[in-house]
DNA sequence: AGCTATTTATAATC
DNA sequence: TGATTATAAATAGCT
């Protein structure tokens, strides 16, 4: 997908395989990601850099689902205790959480990319308005002399500015939501010293 | 990637889920072998079906990259039980994940919350200048005869709306750094000294 | 770090 | 299911 076909064969120059490392981890990561929330699944990446550098990506986390696929056979068998029920359920509050604030964060994200593409598609009119007013400001034209396709481009590029002030307003009601629901379930790490203190307490 | 653009979001029809999880499970893989083999590296991706059967990639294996990942941070502290510091390791994990989406998704809302400020003290001057130009598109009236007042008006509103779209690409710049960051689930940076140290140490 | 010319992945369709 | 194809998305080579 780009300039080129390459082959797949280690990249030699060490350089360039640092950046395509870099390229592809990110474009790896993305499709994890969209698998996961298209499928509603878990899915887990672990990569290691060229420098042995490690990065991960996990829906929810990377860790449980190293221990839910290393550990099949072994579920049943668990005679583990009450502390691991309490971290499990624990574990499960926090992995919801995950889950809710990374939909909100991509809905927030969607919203910022629409928002550039058309104030992208609105540059151009700008620039012409700009032109028209700005840079005839000291010529005798009138309006009618100039072209209509500059009108016309003006009058869809304030039209659409419009819209997208209302569309915002819209946006940042359902966001203002968003954003209490995450206030409410944020987790200090407070929550992990109680959770170690009840631990301990409980002498579990 | 198809005959239309879709929503990043759970698909809601059954049927529908498992045909794109067939899919992009497939291409996951592709890419995630071509990671490994065009840069050298260690890969592992693990991901459960809408059913729950597991899928796994690995080079060279799944097992031996979730050992290694999961065991850089244990190495460096204690010798302490499985369960014990696995859990730990866990909640740590998923805190710090919390807080870096949390601080993301405010960041995103700031974006968005400066957006619509400036976007609504630019209201007034664009619907001046729809006035302006929509409403005098039959009048005889030259630019030299518009008040001085409705044209500073006008620029006023037109720089700043070029401002405002300049800043939006440097801002969602940020935002998908952020965005991919967060998906990465970075580990810290204190990794990498342990991780050579270790290396060095058992001359692996 | 950006930018496009291309290649690649894939959503809809059959 | 599996194959096809029109499009969206990723990215290789450059700057």
């Amino acid at each position: 997908m780009g300039r080129r076909k390459i082959e797949i064969k280690m990249v030699k120059d060490s350089n360039c395989r640092q950046v395509t490392f870099s390229k592809r981890r990110t474009g790896l990561f993305k499709k994890a990601n969209e698998l996961a929330t298209l499928c509603g699944t878990e899915v887990g990446v672990v990569v290691f850099s060229p420098g042995g550098k490690p990065y991960s990506f996990g829906q929810p986390n990377v860790e449980s689902i190293a221990d839910r696929f290393l550990n099949q056979d072994q579920r049943k068998t668990t005679t583990t205790t009450n502390a691991s029920s309490s971290s499990k359920r624990r574990s499960k509050s926090e992995a919801a959480a995950l889950e809710k604030l990374n939909q909100q964060l991509n809905d927030c994200m969607n919203q910022l990319n629409d928002e550039k593409l058309r104030g992208e598609a609105l540059d151009k009119g700008v620039a012409d308005a700009k032109g028209l007013f700005l840079g005839g400001n000291n010529e005798s034209k009138s309006i009618q002399e100039l072209g209509k396709t500059e009108l016309e481009k003006l009058k869809e590029a304030l039209e659409e500015l419009r819209e997208r002030v209302k569309e915002r307003a819209g946006e940042m009601e359902a966001s203002s939501t968003l954003l209490m629901l995450s206030n409410a379930i944020e987790p200090p790490p407070k929550l992990e010293d109680d959770y170690v203190k009840t631990k301990v307490a409980k002498n579990v």
